[in-house]
DNA sequence: TAAACGTGGTA
DNA sequence: TTACCAAGTTT
């Protein structure tokens, strides 16, 4: 445990002008409609990983149509999953998706556990969505920590530009410290957090004359020092196997029977050896499936 | 622990 | 146009 002195007040009424806002100005998002949907909220969960809400929206609904619980997508095949996840990206939460009903169903009489830690096992579920589950689907008092509540908790009481490149244990101990007693307090916290710093808060360009605590931010009190500071260095786009991964799983998507991907028309820009590299990391993900290796055919 | 993992909107 | 970035997880 870090020194007291790193663990901040309660801080009890910042907490509540957050939710106030929240009440005020959060969206209307299906899954939030829906509160007492867990499967629905699971979903949703593993789809904004990563992605915008506005990307998930139309999925999340597909999805929730043709799977309308674990059961259901629990008899649903990998590639039909892989399918449905259409350009929502990284199709590998897809199959873990449905690993994941799979294990609800065979594990918990099909019924979403309500317990973070038994949530956290299950296939894609790591320590933000199993914490983001229980809140928002259970009401249960827990901590979550995403990109948003990161960044407003290091700006408003660290006083810093963005939160470290990954979560810290004083971050959790400082985030912990701000969570209300009361469990449905402590929802409203957590979704109200979340929802500031994907309206206000913003990463680039913070909108702090919109913001419900602009006078009690430590970053904006010292002038919002260090915005625009790259922290880590992105990966080249152009060229990378993660580019040619998504053009073999888009055509992958499309074709209705196997392919012939190692003389593919689209394909002959990539290199040989990369393509090969490609192809077996797929294979080995459960993305793509050889049927013949005579005929280099693939599919889902 | 660092690196890998998709995609498309925005400035 | 390039670069950033959006409710992370896995190995």
């Amino acid at each position: 445990m870090p020194p007291a002195s790193e663990v901040p007040n309660r801080d009890t009424d910042t907490v509540r002008r957050v939710v106030r806002w929240f009440e005020g100005n959060g969206r209307t998002l299906p899954w939030r409609e829906a509160a007492d949907h867990a499967w629905g909220v699971l979903v949703s969960e593993v789809m904004l990983q990563q992605t915008p809400v506005a990307r998930v929206l139309p999925l999340w609904r597909e999805w929730m149509a043709r799977w309308p619980s674990p059961e259901a997508l629990a008899g649903a095949s990998p590639a039909e999953a892989v399918r449905a996840w259409g350009r929502l990206g990284y199709p590998r939460r897809a199959l873990r998706l449905r690993e994941c009903a799979a294990a609800i169903v065979r594990d918990h009489q099909g019924q979403v556990p309500c317990e973070e830690s038994v949530l956290r096992a299950l296939p894609g579920l790591g320590d933000y969505t199993a914490a983001a589950v229980v809140s928002f689907a259970f009401g249960t008092r827990t901590a979550v920590l995403d990109t948003n509540v990161r960044r407003v908790i290091a700006r408003v009481w660290g006083g810093e530009a963005l939160p470290p490149g990954h979560t810290t244990r004083a971050e959790r101990v400082r985030a912990l410290a701000l969570v209300p007693d009361d469990p449905k307090e402590s929802v409203r916290w957590n979704i109200g957090a979340m929802e500031l710093g994907a309206l206000v808060c913003l990463s680039r360009n913070p909108r702090c004359d919109e913001c419900p605590i602009q006078d009690r931010c430590a970053w904006l009190d010292a002038g919002r020092p260090g915005l625009g500071v790259r922290t880590t260095p992105r990966q080249p786009w152009h060229g990378s196997d993660r580019q040619v991964r998504g053009r073999i799983l888009a055509l992958l998507r499309e074709a209705s029977a196997p392919i012939n991907l190692t003389e593919h028309a689209s394909l002959e820009n990539v290199d040989p050896g990369q393509l090969d590299r490609c192809l077996e990391s797929l294979v080995a993900d459960g993305l793509a499936r050889l049927v013949s290796a005579e005929q280099g055919t693939f599919g889902l």
